[in-house]
DNA sequence: CTGAAAGCGCTTACAG
DNA sequence: CTGAAAGCGCTTACAG
């Protein structure tokens, strides 16, 4: 760290490091950026005056001159309680992280409103400040992404619920199929009355994990009309199950749509005296932490959340480097046998 | 979206909109900036281009320009699963995001191993990527914070773990004085062995917690040799608990450092089955939503985490306005009475 | 109130 | 293998 005239700090150039080791700019850009076209002793000697200097690049001049950030924005709109709240997000960041750490890709998180973003995050993704985007928990009604996605490479964590026509890559599991298997699951335990759990309706996800359950029940010949809304949050799962029971007292399974909201419909379950899974059989959806951090086990669907992660980053690192990829990553499902059913 | 010669998109610049306009790219760049000095025909002109040509100014350029990257870095220490895991950090983001919310700054956030931040990410604090930084969950052992404190100005959440010499700003509570309090409240429930559950011994909110534990406990003639080890994490709350009743099976009461810690201490309690408060009275710190979310609430030590953050975001843009600002602000703590002690 | 011009710190053809 | 020079898209004194 220098200081300058006015005894500010002053970051070392590329201009001092030149000058340190008596060669031009562009041999020190070229050192720096690991050409292989210089004189092995000249490269000794430019690093020996970067380590002295410690020198680090200026990001800005660099993005200015190559137009490349080596920044990806990773948006999720939703609000800081639900982010937090469900351990499935934490899993796919983890994979995200994972899959970025061997790129010279930083990753920046952009909380934005479920709605749609704010003036800022819209300027900030559109501003040049990132080479790409991952966009996860994607809501209907929101066309900013369509706007982002012709802008940036964007990578999607669950199909996007968008208009048909637009075509964008996104990393997700057949969440009908899933679902289905979940509810055929509670068919052939023996359970005769099977109700539901949905998530929120503008989430593709919610959607096909609704349908699928749907076309389970079906199939056994049961009615499909005991569903009840959820929003993905355990709150949600509890006042769901509570509607549910009012509706049909007599039902002896549910599929909930995410695990987090299936413990919050068996604590609710449990305060009204019924067992879990003797009186009413469980089977949830993701296979998070939530899954097993309550009191009884419960009987999910799993998803890989983390692997999941890490498809998306390298899905999108193969974008930035131009290459061609699948439109679609389809991640496998599998039952994963607790206590709940 | 304009496309240029190679069919590649194009965003329109400063020049582009000039043009448009029929202006210098001065003009512009004062209309966009704001400056009064502009006659309101021409703002209104030029706004008009900006709309028509939906410009969005580059922030590299910017930056480079006039050195300012309105970003601001969200560090924390921690890995993806601790981050995750503990809602306090749920409620500080919460509080710096709507701290932010009337700034031109955004957040990014930076999750660092807690050992220390990988090369990628010192690179991107230290190359300008950010005006500012706010590290929360500080761990001893970690200089690099304190060259970063000497390249931009940085806040810590918590009285930062770092030899005394060196100066920053921070926003914390009396960890002391707050530990001191809960294990008063224990004593005064007539509670006669007290024993407490430790932080991370490289924290310094955890040492200054189990310093006013020790404090309590010896100002009632109580041993303060009850103490075992965790690293805030809801497992090490458990195992904690486990030695503990290991080494003192006639223990009545626990301090415990933080709620999530409680909730795995409580438990382990339930486990062996020894009644809370009845057997064993528990009292946390955090006043997180790890508090109310298990069978039994947690009675703790309340610190205002999302104010918190909200003061830490103020802190640090008065620093990047460069007022001058008080070194710390303490946030006051108070007892948070429910079920389990 | 407005414009011409220099400069921010890099990268990258182009010559040699 | 290396350097001189132009250019990336802004901001900001300086003149007028």
């Amino acid at each position: 760290m220098t200081l300058d005239l006015h005894g500010k700090r002053t970051a070392p150039t590329l201009e001092a490091v030149a000058a340190e080791a008596g060669v031009s700019r562009s041999t020190v850009s070229r050192v720096v950026n690991g050409s292989t076209q210089v004189r092995p002793d000249v490269v000794t000697a430019v690093t020996a005056a970067i380590d002295r200097l410690n020198y680090i690049p200026n990001r800005a001049a660099r993005s200015l001159a190559n137009s490349q950030t080596m920044a990806i924005a990773l948006v999720v709109p939703e609000d800081t309680t639900r982010f937090f709240g469900d351990p499935f997000f934490a899993q796919i960041v983890q994979g995200i992280t994972q899959g970025l750490e061997d790129s010279d890709y930083v990753l920046n998180l952009q909380l934005a409103s479920p709605s749609s973003p704010s003036a800022k995050t819209i300027r900030y993704l559109l501003g040049g400040n990132v080479d790409g985007a991952i966009v996860v928990s994607h809501h209907s009604g929101d066309d900013f992404f369509t706007t982002l996605d012709a802008t940036i490479p964007v990578v999607f964590g669950g199909r996007p619920y968008l208009p048909e026509q637009h075509i964008n890559n996104f990393v997700d599991v057949d969440n009908a199929a899933g679902a289905e298997m979940g509810a055929r699951y509670l068919i052939e335990k023996g359970r005769k009355r099977i109700a539901t759990i949905d998530g929120p309706a503008n989430m593709q996800a919610a959607l096909d994990r609704s349908k699928g359950w749907g076309r389970a029940v079906r199939a056994a010949g049961m009615a499909d009309d005991l569903r009840a809304q959820g929003d993905f949050t355990m709150a949600s799962g509890a006042s769901a199950m509570r509607s549910l029971l009012e509706m049909a007292p007599d039902l002896d399974a549910v599929f909930v749509a995410s695990d987090l909201m299936a413990s919050g419909a068996i604590s609710v379950l449990r305060e009204r005296g019924r067992s879990v899974p003797g009186d009413v059989a469980i089977v949830g959806f993701d296979d998070s932490s939530a899954a097993t951090s309550g009191e009884i086990g419960i009987t999910t669907v799993h998803q890989p959340s983390r692997q999941m992660g890490v498809e998306m980053a390298s899905m999108l690192l193969a974008l930035l480097r131009g290459e061609h990829v699948e439109r679609e990553r389809i991640m496998p499902t599998r039952m994963v046998i607790r206590d709940s059913a």
